[in-house]
DNA sequence: TAGGAAAATGTAACCGGTTACATTTGTCAA
DNA sequence: TTGACAAATGTAACCGGTTACATTTTCCTA
C-alpha cells in the first residue's frame, strides 16, 4: 500500500526549486526538461541528478497554460457497452496516441440532454476538439464549439447537409444494400429488427431505407432493446404471427445474436427455415452457427480517419472533411433462398 | 460546416476583455462565474450580458492551474476491444462523472513498455489518480506514481500483497469454483481453453486454479487467441483429440461463445455430449443456446468501487483500500453430467 | 446627518511553467 | 593579450485565471 501522503514536510518540488538546488536559474532547467540544445552537457547532468533526487515532475497544467495546447479529444458516445462503439473508441484512443493526442470519454445513455451536459464539461476541462454520435443534437452545442472555437465531428453517420463534418456511413442505403440481399434472395416477408428508435438517428435513417426499399416486400418492424436479450425477446414474438417473415433483417449484429439464440431454441433451422441478417459485422459473426450474413460497418476505419482529421485541423489548420465510410454487404451461411 | 477558424481579428476574449467591457475588476467577473454569493444583481446582469456578448469561455488550464486541481483520472487497460474492458471503463467512467471527474482513457495492447509509456503521458496530461489493469507492472510505475504523488488502483485482481491497492477479483478461487462445479458433475477429463499468459496476471491467476484443483481430474490445457475465433479453433484442435474431454472450461465468455458455435458445426450437443462452462458472465450468455454455465464477475460494481475509491482518497484523503470482488458461480443450460 | 458595520468591489500577488531578450562566459584569431 | 563572436546562462514578463486583503459603497441606527 503506497497511499500516505508524504503530508506537510514534502510539498512537491516546483521548477524553481531544482533551479535553486542546482544554482542555475529556472530557464537553464527548463531547457534541460525540454531538451532544447543551447545546454552544456555538464550543466544538464547536474540538473538531472537534481531532478531525480528532488523528485521533481513538471507540472503538465501550468505547462499547458503557457503553450496554450492540451492535445485532448473529447469523445462522446452514447454507450461503451456495445462492441460498437468500443471498437470505435479504440481505434480513435489509438490512432490519437500516435499523435500525441489524449482521449477522454464521456457517455450519454443516448440522451440528448446528458450529452449536452457532458459536452459542457468536456470543453470545461480543456479539450481541443469533439466526437459525437450522430446528427442530432441540442442547439446549445453549437454555441459550445464556437465559444471555444474547437472542432466538432460527427461520426456513424455520413450527411453533407450536418452542422458540422460527419464521417460515417450512408445507414439508408446500407439498410437498402441489405434489403436487396434478402429481396434477391426471394424473401418478400420480412421483418426488421431494431433498437430504439428514440434520439437515434442512425436506426431511424436504416429503418427508413429499408421501409423505403420496395413496395413488394411484406415489411414488418419490430422494436426491442438493443441487446441479445431484446433480439431473442422479438423472435419470441415473431414465431407466434401468422404469416411469418421468410427473412429477419437485424439492425445490429447484437440483436441477431439473440434472434440466432432463440431460433435454434425453437428449434428452427437457419436459414432453411428463415432466413436472419445481421448489421455491423462484430468479430464473432463470421464463427457464428451459421456464419452470420451481415453489414460490414468498418468502424476502425471510421475512428481512425476521425481522430486524423481533428488532428490535422488541430496540427495544422486543415478543414475537415466529411467522410463516407463505405459498409459492404458480407454473405455468409445465415441467408438463404426462402423455403418451399 | 464550422471548420473556418475566426483567425486573426478575434482572439478569444478573456477574462480581463469581460471586465474591461463591463468596467468592473476581474475579481468581480470571477466572482460571477463561479457565482460567489457577495455580487449585486445588477452587476451580475451586466458581466453575464457582456460574457455572452464576447462569447466570452473561461480557460479551464488557467482554472486548473491556480485551483491546484484537473479533476481527471486516467485508465490504462490492455484494449477496449473485448466487452469485459468497456463495460468496466464504463462504469467506471460512469462513477467518475457523478462526482465530476472525468476519463481518461489509454489502451496498450496488453504490452507493458507501452503501459508505461502510456501511464506517463496520462501524468503528463495531468491525472491525479491512475488505474491499472493486473498486479503485474513495470517498475518504474512505482516512481512516476510517487514523484506524482497520485493514488493507483489495481484492478480485475485481488491480491493483497500487491504494491498498491488491488479492487478486483481472485481469479484463482474463481478458477477453482468452475473447476468444483464441473468436477461435482462427474468430470475427470476436463481442457482449459484460454487467451494468451504472456503479460497476463490474471489469466495466470486462473490457470493456475483450475491446475491445482485436483489430482483426480485429468486436466489439459490449450493457449489460443482471447476471441471467439480463438475458442472455435480451439474446439477445432480438441475433437481431434484421442480421450475427448468431457468439458471444456473457457477461461473467458468470448472463447465459450466460439466453441458453442464450433461444437455446434460439428453437430455435438451440449450439454449432452460435452459440457461448456464459461468465464465473465457477459451479457449475452444467458440468451446463449444453450445458455452458457459461467463464472459471473460483477465488472461494473468493480468500475463503481475503482472511481469512487479514488475520488474518496483526492477529495477526503481518505487510504484506499483494497476490495474483493466476488465473483459467483451462474449454473445454466451448457453444463451437465457427462455423458454413459 | 454622522458614524460604523456589512456588503460590494478593486488591487495585486500568485499558481508553475515558457521564452524573448539581456547578459555572461568561452573560444579562437590576430 | 585583446577583440569579436558564438555559446551558455540569466532575468523577467507572460499565460489566464483565483483569491487574500484593501478599499469603497451602501444602508441602517442613533
Amino acid at each position: 500500500m503506497k497511499n500516505a501522503s508524504t503530508d506537510i514536510e514534502s510539498k512537491r518540488s516546483k521548477l524553481r526549486d531544482v533551479a535553486r538546488e542546482a544554482g542555475v536559474s529556472v530557464a537553464t532547467v527548463s531547457r534541460v526538461i525540454n531538451n532544447s540544445p543551447r545546454v552544456t552537457e555538464k550543466t544538464k547532468l547536474k540538473i538531472n541528478e537534481v531532478i531525480s533526487r528532488l523528485g521533481y515532475a513538471p507540472n503538465p497544467v501550468a505547462r499547458a497554460l503557457t503553450v496554450g495546447r492540451t492535445k485532448t479529444i473529447g469523445a462522446v458516445i452514447p454507450t461503451l457497452d456495445h462492441a460498437i462503439f468500443a471498437n470505435f473508441l479504440s481505434a480513435v484512443e489509438e490512432a490519437l496516441a500516435a499523435s500525441k493526442y489524449r482521449l477522454v470519454v464521456a457517455t450519454t445513455g443516448g440522451d440528448p440532454d446528458v450529452e449536452l451536459e457532458r459536452t459542457q464539461a468536456l470543453f470545461d476541462m480543456g479539450v481541443e476538439g469533439i466526437v459525437l454520435s450522430g446528427t442530432v443534437h441540442r442547439a446549445e452545442i453549437d454555441q459550445l464549439s464556437s465559444r471555444y472555437e474547437a472542432p466538432v465531428v460527427l461520426t456513424s453517420c455520413y450527411d453533407e447537409r450536418a452542422s458540422y463534418p460527419t464521417i460515417g456511413y450512408d445507414n439508408f442505403h446500407l439498410a437498402q444494400l441489405a434489403m436487396k440481399h434478402l429481396f434477391d434472395l426471394g424473401h418478400r416477408g420480412i421483418c426488421v429488427i431494431h433498437g430504439p428508435l428514440k434520439n437515434n438517428d442512425r436506426t431511424r435513417a436504416r429503418l427508413a431505407g429499408a421501409r423505403e426499399f420496395s413496395s413488394e416486400v411484406e415489411l414488418t418492424a419490430i422494436e426491442t432493446e438493443l441487446s441479445e436479450a431484446g433480439g431473442s425477446e422479438a423472435v419470441g414474438k415473431i414465431l407466434k404471427e401468422k404469416p411469418r417473415p421468410t427473412a429477419l433483417l437485424c439492425l445490429s449484429d447484437v440483436i441477431a445474436l439473440g434472434a440466432l439464440f432463440e431460433l435454434q431454441r425453437a428449434s428452427l433451422k437457419v436459414p432453411d427455415d428463415i432466413s436472419v441478417m445481421g448489421f455491423d459485422n462484430l468479430n464473432w459473426s463470421v464463427h457464428a452457427e451459421p456464419a452470420l450474413t451481415s453489414i460490414s460497418l468498418p468502424v476502425r476505419r471510421m475512428g481512425k480517419k476521425t481522430a486524423e482529421a481533428l488532428v490535422r485541423k488541430l496540427e495544422d489548420d486543415v478543414d475537415i472533411e466529411s467522410v463516407l465510410i463505405g459498409g459492404s454487404l458480407v454473405e455468409r451461411a445465415s441467408t438463404a433462398r426462402p423455403p418451399h
